[in-house]
RNA sequence: GGGGGGAUGGCCGAGCGGUCAAAGGCUGCAGACUGUAAAUCUGCCGACUCCGUCUACGGAGGUUCGAAUCCUCCUCCCCCCA
């Protein structure tokens, strides 16, 4: 596939901010451009809000462009300021280490590595800043920025204005090792460019100045908007925390009802910013979106691009599935499958309740622990609340033996959308 | 130091000797509606061996057949005068 790269981000609402627009443009038409972003190894998995940046690097890499994706040993182990309010606890040598393994696993699964001449490359900016030295630094480097430039950042000044926070030295200096970066990877890899979240903006000039003092070159950056959905929150928060790239974190199944549970109004832009579809079918599955808005067919296909890009089919249809048994109306207990059970009983809360005789569903409900009280218990089936392997209960109903799944389980379903399974002890 | 007011269920806030497991509001939970939304309407919202019983109205005692309600002491809060 071939395009303008940033003509394509531009109409996707993907660039918040770009240093030349017009150069950089005419610069993807006329030669293969190199471009980086860095992601600093803070914890042990990257996150939704990663995604961002890592679909500009896949549309590079997609228009005929050479995508790096640093993994930041050396700047992780200093901690990037930007838009943080105070100062943060420096992560372990050995914690870094770590995290560095499943950041670059992570990268790669957005990027090729062997497709020729535009094959993406990962790379360690410890390799290079590890080997820096003090007094190489500061007469090479340091000597470009005055600090007068560097307290003019915002979130410099606003942590020098305010005496309980205060800034380290050790972050004040973040930006011109990021800086360093950039000019290192222009010098050595031909980087013309530089791309990152909004709050990366300043780094990111502090890289174009120090290149263009101190090699006359000319380097590029652009800005991703940082997201907030429409109901004010901070995008890729959920009430369970971070949505997390790595499985072992968030499940597929949480992953992709953090899709599915998409706002209307976040929709498209989500689709543009988060899938490779063209705009056209955007446009088309917006229509039809619009047309029945209840189907939500845009959340589905939204999920469904993410979900199986980032997990693979199987797991994304092991999701799909999972949900629609949970908040499908009815099912079949020959639905739950032992690979069901197993996603299911991983996503839901459980405990266990004494094995002896046919106890009633209330006796079940608390002993498990799934209500506080038989009366909570009680209450809540009298209310026409509680749903057992999928059908409601009503005050009357006992315990089956065939309602075991697997001659031990019970799959509870409390309210719209609270789930237990309780299992035989 | 003197005088006055108050402490009630997750929160706010009524009650001022029995009819009080305690009005009302908020929150929460469930039901209907619906799009795994919002709004709205309805029900529930101490526990249990659930047509009954037990524990509860700051704490400890007391008066009464009977107290959240009256008395005494204690703890904490607020206000006014020094």
């Amino acid at each position: 596939m071939q395009g303008n790269p940033m003509a394509i981000m531009l109409e996707r609402g993907c660039v918040e901010w770009c240093s030349h627009p017009e150069e950089l443009s005419s610069l993807f038409d006329s030669e293969m451009v190199t471009g980086y972003i860095g992601f600093d190894p803070t914890a042990d998995s990257l996150h939704v809000g990663h995604l961002i940046p890592m679909m500009g690097l896949a549309w590079m890499q997609r228009c005929g462009h050479r995508p790096i994706a640093i993994a930041g040993m050396g700047t992780g182990l200093i901690g990037d300021p930007s838009g943080k309010s105070k100062e943060r606890n420096l992560l372990t040598l050995e914690q870094v280490e770590k995290n560095l393994v499943t950041v670059k696993e992570q990268l790669g699964q957005f990027l090729d590595f062997d497709c020729g001449p535009n094959s993406a490359l990962i790379v360690n900016n410890h390799d290079w800043l590890g080997k820096q030295t003090l007094l190489g630094f500061l007469r090479d480097t340091g000597k470009y920025f005055t600090v007068n430039y560097m307290i003019g950042r915002e979130y410099v000044k606003s942590r020098l204005d305010d005496p309980e926070k205060s800034i380290s030295y050790t972050e004040f200096s973040y930006m011109l090792l990021q800086a360093f970066d950039f000019c290192h990877l222009f010098e050595n890899f031909s980087c013309k460019l530089q791309m990152g979240g909004n709050d990366q903006q300043g780094n990111i000039i502090a890289g174009i100045d120090l290149i263009r003092k101190k090699v006359g070159g000319q380097a590029y950056g652009i800005t991703y908007p940082l997201l907030l959905n429409a109901s004010g929150g901070k995008f890729g928060k959920t009430e369970g925390g971070t949505v997390w790239l790595s499985a072992e974190r968030t499940s597929p199944y949480r992953f992709y009802q953090f899709w599915i549970n998409s706002d209307d109004r976040d929709v498209e832009k989500l689709l543009k910013l988060f899938t490779f579809l063209p705009l056209e079918e955007i446009e088309d599955i917006m229509d039809s979106h619009r047309a029945r808005p209840e189907r939500r067919d845009a959340q589905k296909r939204l999920a469904r691009e993410v979900t199986a890009r980032l997990h693979g089919e199987e797991p994304f249809k092991m999701a799909e599935r999972a949900s629609t048994i949970l908040f499908g109306d009815s099912f079949e207990p020959s639905e739950l499958t032992p690979g069901m059970i197993k996603i299911l009983m991983s996503e839901v809360p459980g405990g266990v309740f004494p094995g002896d005789a046919a106890p009633s569903p209330v006796d079940v409900l608390a002993a498990s622990g799934a209500c506080a009280s038989k009366s909570e218990a009680r209450r809540l089936i009298q209310g026409g609340g509680v749903y057992l392997n999928g059908r409601r209960l009503n005050p009357a109903d006992e315990v089956d033996r065939q309602d075991l799944i697997e001659g031990k389980h019970l799959f509870f379903r409390l309210g719209k959308k609270r789930f237990f399974v309780a299992s035989k002890g």
